[in-house]
DNA sequence: GATTAGCGTTGGCACGACCAACGTTGTGTG
DNA sequence: CACACAACGTTGGTCGTGCCAACGCTAATC
């Protein structure tokens, strides 16, 4: 059953190393204390998830596939709503816009109805970018995902939603 | 193969916004193509986690953490090691061993059987801080992991864990 | 004794999350 | 109508983190 990782945590031995000589060439493992840290695990995979991720794309790429994504599947929106939707700053949008408009992915112009507004539109272009990246992200996907099968998959993906979808109304 | 997790993602919609009454209020979902990217699941998890963090603590206690806890689950290291038990750069760690040694957390000594090496001891008041950042990241992790019940949260814990397994040797 | 390898340190870069301020524009209210 | 108020987009800055590069030192290897 996956054992329970949860247990006692209060180990601690004193000898300066020891090392046991079967797992002298073995990976060291992190402290118990740590691994017992759902958000330090979140945050070294995410890290890992990152790495795979720059194997096959430019990091900068996450960004734009957030904002690609969000207009593709909801139409043209404001910035202040990508970053509601993205639970990112606006001010960060700002900048993600600026560079998918400048290389076409997106089309910026001032909302008619309501001048404070960029409406930002998904291009052809655009598009064909989130498709690029989607691909390359479902590579990074299965990179990081190595070890666990299907159903872990699956199960690890509908605990983390959940997870998210208790905290969702924090954008920034 | 292997794109599991992924359901369809081909569900477009291109209605500019739409909000249908009872999700208006409700907080706006992010878009199913981040949704079905464990990397960003992640992602989000840890900052959502970071935020919970410093609600208690200084964020830079995190890496302290770190370190004490491992320097008391296994004695004694010098920084290298340290390095790659916690999975970081030897660089970063230079860092954080200063900042230990100089609140006296940690004690940082050459080693006198090899002296390229910094031998790094955990001192009474390390052991004591160790055990306040504990209490303090047990508070956030409650706050992170609302929404979870028990046997939610261990098959969760469980499911990283054989992750981060399946990718350890790759300190930096 | 010379080369190679490991260690700790400094300094730099890129990226993400965040905050503060400003000018602009729409929405109220008196 | 004039006014304060709120929302928007932008710029500029801070902090923490993950990396790479280079240096001087020490130990191991040949």
């Amino acid at each position: 059953m996956l054992r329970a990782v949860n247990e006692p945590v209060n180990a601690p031995r004193s000898q300066p190393v020891d090392e046991s000589p079967d797992e002298r060439d073995a990976a060291p493992r992190p402290p118990q204390r740590l691994r017992s840290l759902v958000s330090w695990q979140a945050g070294k995979v995410s890290t890992i998830g990152a790495r795979a991720t720059a194997r096959h794309m430019p990091l900068t790429a996450r960004a734009d596939f957030a904002v690609l994504a969000a207009l593709e599947e909801f139409g043209a929106l404001s910035q202040a709503e990508l970053g509601r939707r993205l639970g990112l700053d606006r001010n960060d949008i700002s900048g993600t816009v600026t560079r998918l408009d400048a290389t076409g992915s997106v089309d910026r112009r001032a909302d008619p109805g309501d001048r404070r507004r960029n409406l930002v539109t998904l291009t052809d272009a655009g598009a064909a970018r989130l498709q690029e990246i989607q691909h390359a992200a479902d590579q990074a996907q299965a990179e990081l995902l190595t070890g666990l099968d299907q159903a872990e998959r699956r199960a690890l993906q509908a605990l983390l939603a959940k997870l998210l979808d208790a905290h969702r109304p924090e954008p920034a």
